[in-house]
DNA sequence: GCCGTTTTCGGCCCGACTGTTTTCAGTCG
């Protein structure tokens, strides 16, 4: 089950998006929107606090937390209710696609009763927007533009959510007896950016008991077919499950099949054919006799193919064959070689929490060190200033080394202007520990001056890292357009890393970019760019991106002890 | 709707970009 904060955020999020739409007032409507953000990222499950409690939690007052204690008790909260009756949730739908806001939404519904994404996909091919006011050839392309970015991440669920319901699914039908294993495979394991579909497998002796409990889960909305081998059903936010049970001997071939990807597995069956083998789901057999000869575990199955156990995340047949064939396959980064996250954010700027408390839950993760990287002043609207930066530094001097003995490092996020300029002249960039510097605005500079602007920003010797380098949403925004190539052998000469951003809608660099990247020989970073508590445990996806893109321990720099950090961030980490 | 106070109203991140509604509304970060 996602937190009850989750679920309230999300309801929350609902209703400030239908009362921008209904033109209500808009600082009511951000009100909301705050409040839902602070009550995501509040660090206490929310259904084990009363209204004085749910009001100790920012920019949650008296009316949202009587709605929060309702929707607690009733599992809904009538003003949302009410809303919902008078706008379609189609409607809601629109304001996702990107240039596409409240009130052009509105427009749409109330003129041409468009109440959906087709909807307004046909309308634009039929050209019915054409006397709509507000809705010229510009607009009406940008729209089109959006619906396509949308559809191509549309059917296909963000990660992290995903991970959410496989491990609702896998909690739930562990507990059913009889069951032996239960874990989830496909792309989810393989921890791609999106997830088409969640497989999910149990090996038990009877399958029954499983069939029916995966019927029953409170997030099953549908049960699209029902078998004996085979069970699907699809969510309430329309993702499918496909549950398949084998018996516990299949256990390792399974797991094998079904976590593909479908080209490696390719590559697999193709082998054990060369061997006088067949690889199934049941298992690898000798074709001439049809007798098992493994399939209880993956490492079995892989080993009687001459292969060592190959981790899922470099399934995918970009290499990791071959690579095993040699005995070469990476030793790939995992969360327990992590030892410090290097960018995360305090209230001091847009960050839910206080320095203190997100310095106590990072070392309560065990972290060994810690980045406090908050916005400088180039994002004019977080108010940076010197004083107040200093005045951290300050307060962060004195905790270092006090909670668990987690060390601290000051740093901050610098914004790289047009021109590949940075805040803060040299002399106060030198203070920092640490700094770390993202792309913020200005997208569209054409690849000549994104590439150039680049390169400066790698060039500045106060720059360790270039943060969510490519800036892209996944589903929303695609990335700047730059010479990678070129930016990439321009972090490897100046001794620049660049960031595995791990928030789930970014994962910035993707695993592609990371694998030509790490040609060019650069370091890298993986970071939970925290404004949260809770965020901090997104470290996870950027360690799943970190594997796609083949990284050991000893590319990533805050896998590194410290004293090996801070000689790269002294002497700026030239190989 | 929340918050803070030079407290119970008045402000709320601020600016840039875009398209087209020719003087600004809508959207975004």
């Amino acid at each position: 089950m996602p937190r009850p904060n989750d679920e309230v955020e999300a309801l929350l999020r609902e209703y400030a998006d239908l009362v921008a739409i209904t033109g209500g007032d808009a600082f009511k409507a951000r009100a909301y929107e705050k409040a839902a953000r602070a009550i995501g990222g509040y660090p206490a499950d929310i259904s084990t606090l009363d209204a004085d409690g749910l009001r100790e939690i920012p920019n949650v007052g008296r009316s949202i937390a009587e709605k929060v204690i309702e929707y607690l008790r009733t599992g809904a909260m009538a003003v949302v209710e009410e809303r919902r009756a008078r706008i379609p949730a189609g409607v809601r739908e629109l304001i996702a696609i990107p240039t596409l806001g409240p009130k052009k939404a509105l427009r749409l519904y109330e003129d041409l009763h468009i109440s959906s994404v087709s909807e307004l996909a046909a309308a634009i091919e039929a050209d019915a927007l054409a006397d709509l006011k507000g809705f010229g050839e510009k607009t009406q392309d940008n729209i089109r533009h959006g619906i396509e970015l949308l559809r191509r991440a549309g059917a296909r669920v963000p990660l992290a959510s995903a991970l959410d319901t496989a491990e609702e699914i896998v909690g739930e039908l562990s507990g059913v007896r009889g069951c032996e294993r239960c874990a989830y495979a496909g792309s989810l394991r393989r921890m791609r950016e999106t997830v088409g579909d969640l497989d999910v497998l149990v090996a038990a002796g009877r399958s029954a008991p499983f069939m029916a409990a995966l019927c029953e889960l409170p997030v099953t909305a549908e049960v699209v077919a029902r078998g004996t081998k085979k069970t699907s059903v699809r969510t309430a936010r329309g993702l499918q499950v496909d549950l398949r049970v084998v018996p516990p001997a299949s256990w390792g071939a399974a797991m094998q099949y079904f976590t593909g990807s479908k080209a490696h597995n390719i590559r697999t069956r193709t082998i054990a054919v060369r061997l006088g083998l067949k690889l199934s789901e049941y298992g690898l057999f000798d074709t001439g006799s049809g007798t098992a000869v493994a399939s209880r575990t993956e490492e079995e199955v892989y080993a009687r193919l001459g292969l060592p156990w190959i981790p899922p995340t470099l399934r995918e047949d970009r290499g990791e064959i071959e690579a095993a064939l040699r005995g070469e396959l990476p030793r790939v980064v995992t969360e327990r070689d992590i030892r410090g996250d290097l960018h995360t954010h305090t209230d001091l700027t847009d960050g839910l929490a206080s320095l203190e408390a997100m310095v106590e839950a990072a070392a309560a993760r065990g972290h060994a060190y810690y980045a406090v990287t908050d916005h400088a002043p180039g994002l004019s609207m977080q108010r940076m200033t010197e004083e107040k930066i200093l005045a951290q530094r300050e307060r962060v001097r004195e905790l270092d080394g006090t909670r668990r003995r987690m060390r601290l490092l000051h740093g901050t996020e610098l914004n790289i202007g047009p021109d590949g300029e940075v805040d803060w002249p040299a002399e106060f960039l030198a203070g920092f520990d640490l700094c770390v510097a993202s792309l913020h605005s200005h997208f569209d500079l054409g690849r000549g001056a994104m590439t150039r602007r680049l390169v400066r920003a790698c060039e500045n010797p106060y720059v360790h890292v270039i943060g969510h380098p490519t800036t892209r949403l996944i589903g929303r925004r695609e990335g700047v357009d730059a010479d990678w190539d070129e930016v990439f052998a321009a972090c490897a000469r100046t001794g620049t890393a660049l960031e595995v951003n791990a928030q789930p809608d970014r994962l910035d660099l993707r695993d592609e970019d990371i694998l030509r990247a790490r040609e060019h020989g650069v370091r890298f970073a993986v970071n939970s760019d925290a404004h949260s508590v809770p965020h901090l445990g997104q470290l996870r996806f950027g360690v799943g991106t970190a594997q796609r893109g083949w990284l050991t321990p000893d590319d990533v720099i805050n896998t590194w002890p410290l004293a090996r950090l801070r000689r790269f961030l002294r002497t700026g980490g030239r190989r």
